[in-house]
DNA sequence: CGTATGACG
DNA sequence: CGTCGTACG
């Protein structure tokens, strides 16, 4: 019925062919994503086939990427083996960091705005989560509500969260999380902001996990007003949950604080995510008692970026904004062991940061 | 800066990679199209970038295809000799029609629903058209105010006609007229149709030319009152112009006429397109002195449609409707030569049909 | 299924 | 540039 006419790996988004052979593809997808990247059959009637017989197999990370790839329907002519073997080991996501005292860390959280969670699952975002197995996963502008989640989109071996904006396609968070949390509350107690879906708060033994998706101040700065009358209704509620347990905040903040924090700071200062609103915003969160962790961890580290525009090849540039945070409560401090930029990991104008920490013993 | 990693014919559109090695684009491209892919390179910023130095060269039809298809930019490396020899001829379009008389054809126009006048062009059907190289295209839903028309929209020599609705990518037709009419009439004195930009009327010195795309009936019909609106005022145009010259009118006329102008004609009774008010709107048509130059040729010629909806895969099995003619004054009889259905051309949900017919001497 | 809008970022 | 929503077909 149909002809196998080309061996490829591909990836198809909004008209462009995004990959082509796999050699290709590795120089641009995170080891986990490309080992998920199928053979793909074109049918003469112009469609692409793409034989995925099960992607749910949660496999525990073992079996070799080649393997996988070798995959054939055996309904085609003329297929050709995999030539190229797959180096790649899956301690990708592996860390030794340490906190201050030197202890492992034993705890992961990962927070990632994955710009529509549709278009993201499309792209194998989630199965990266999955493959990272963090203890908890926070996600920004789901862009979704709860009624057209994708299947698939509350992963086994974790509870789901989700909060979603009012309006359809707009903003929304969510939050994974291994442990059932003791208590979740939705939003941050003002009716405005949380018609719009922009935070959860999980309530741990031992500590809070808040996730946000901070409003954008808007081209123009249209909505920088109510973008400041978010930020200390905001500072206000992690102050509250600060004085009964330890907080971890963590989220798309929609501002780069320091000038070290975009790649053009120069040409921003009255553009959104720069504004010395915005800024003083963060600085204010600074001074209430919490750190900004990654700057914490690495005060000079400079192009380090979590979101790169679209537009004029910026990521390929580096072009790029410091806009996702950890923020902790200082306590926090000596559980800390790293923050992980995961800058090279594809399927959203934002890459994800994961924090390690060594909890339990603060 | 960047390797070549592949030696692909290629094609994407709404996600789906349509084509890629040369042997696939044979199989569903006409000849002329093949003709104009390109070698794509695949950049490792995952963009493809397209060696096409030149679009405009208006060759005159005879340099081999498959020279043109190895040109190579030279910044590649691995890249593969094209190994395929392309027969295709450049006579594609190459007919020996002849009026009842037995005198060929001396008078070429087209007909085609392009389905957005943008789309298309990057499909390069304004090229095909070229290739076809009428005396007269006439096309419908170009879905494009005349500001927003890509470069390139108004060929060299062609006058260019265009009449779009007021409403934003909303219907609007246009002619391409290698001679300058006499005199040319948008619409069809109807405040509310031509505020559609449905038809356009040119007048030349021995009959008139009418382009027209007729209201769609709507799921559930819920516009039937509009079309059925439509056709006693367009009749009556056309009537008014064949009483002072012969008229070639072509277009959507957004009905099957007859069952076997369909290929479900039974599960299609109430759906727009082939209901009894639409279908014998055409037949009044036919009454006050009109053909339909197709069925007039070809009787009892069977599967033979202009259109398949995107949907279900209805072209590759050719589950179509026949819903764009040419109607001619019946005094045109005598000079028809040929209405040619050119199902295999891509670049829409309709395919462009073609008239030839022997002008000049009736 | 696919081409257009427009909002948002 | 890209992900949503909508209308239209």
């Amino acid at each position: 019925m149909f002809r196998r006419v080309a061996e490829l790996r591909y990836f198809v988004l909004n008209n462009k062919i995004r990959l082509s052979h796999i050699e290709l593809i590795r120089s641009q997808f995170h080891p986990f994503q490309k080992s998920e990247i199928d053979t793909s059959v074109f049918l003469l009637d112009g469609t692409v086939k793409m034989p995925r017989p099960k992607r749910q197999s949660s496999s525990s990370g073992k079996e070799p990427v080649a393997k996988k790839a070798k995959k054939d329907d055996g309904s085609g002519s003329g297929s050709e083996p995999e030539k190229i073997e797959d180096a790649t080991s899956d301690n990708t996501f592996a860390s030794d960091a340490v906190n201050p005292e030197g202890k492992k860390w034993n705890f992961k959280i990962v927070s990632w705005n994955v710009n529509g969670i549709r278009a993201w699952m499309q792209k194998d975002g989630l199965d990266l989560i999955k493959k990272e197995d963090p203890d908890i996963a926070c996600i920004q502008e789901t862009k979704c509500s709860e009624i057209k989640l994708p299947m698939g989109a509350k992963p086994k071996g974790y509870k789901s969260y989700f909060m979603s904006a009012k309006k359809e396609g707009y903003a929304g968070v969510a939050v994974y999380s291994k442990v059932e949390p003791e208590s979740v509350k939705y939003g941050i107690g003002d009716e405005e902001h949380d018609d719009e879906g922009r935070s959860i708060t999980l309530e741990y033994k031992h500590f809070y996990v808040v996730t946000a998706y901070v409003p954008n101040a808007g081209r123009k700065l249209v909505t920088l007003d109510k973008r400041m009358d978010w930020d200390p209704k905001f500072l206000k509620h992690l102050h509250d949950l600060d004085a009964l347990k330890p907080v971890i905040m963590c989220g798309d903040l929609n501002v780069a604080h320091l000038e070290i924090d975009l790649a053009n700071p120069k040409g921003n200062h009255k553009n959104a995510g720069f504004t010395k609103e915005e800024r003083s915003g963060f600085s204010n969160l600074l001074s209430a008692g919490f750190i900004d962790s990654y700057r914490h961890l690495y005060p000079d580290k400079t192009k380090a970026y979590t979101f790169w525009t679209y537009m004029m090849n910026a990521r390929a540039k580096n072009v790029g904004w410091r806009l996702d945070y950890f923020v902790l409560s200082e306590k926090l401090k000596s559980s800390l062991c790293d923050n992980i930029i995961r800058s090279s990991v594809m399927g959203s104008d934002h890459c994800p940061i994961t924090l390690l920490m060594r909890m339990g013993e603060q």
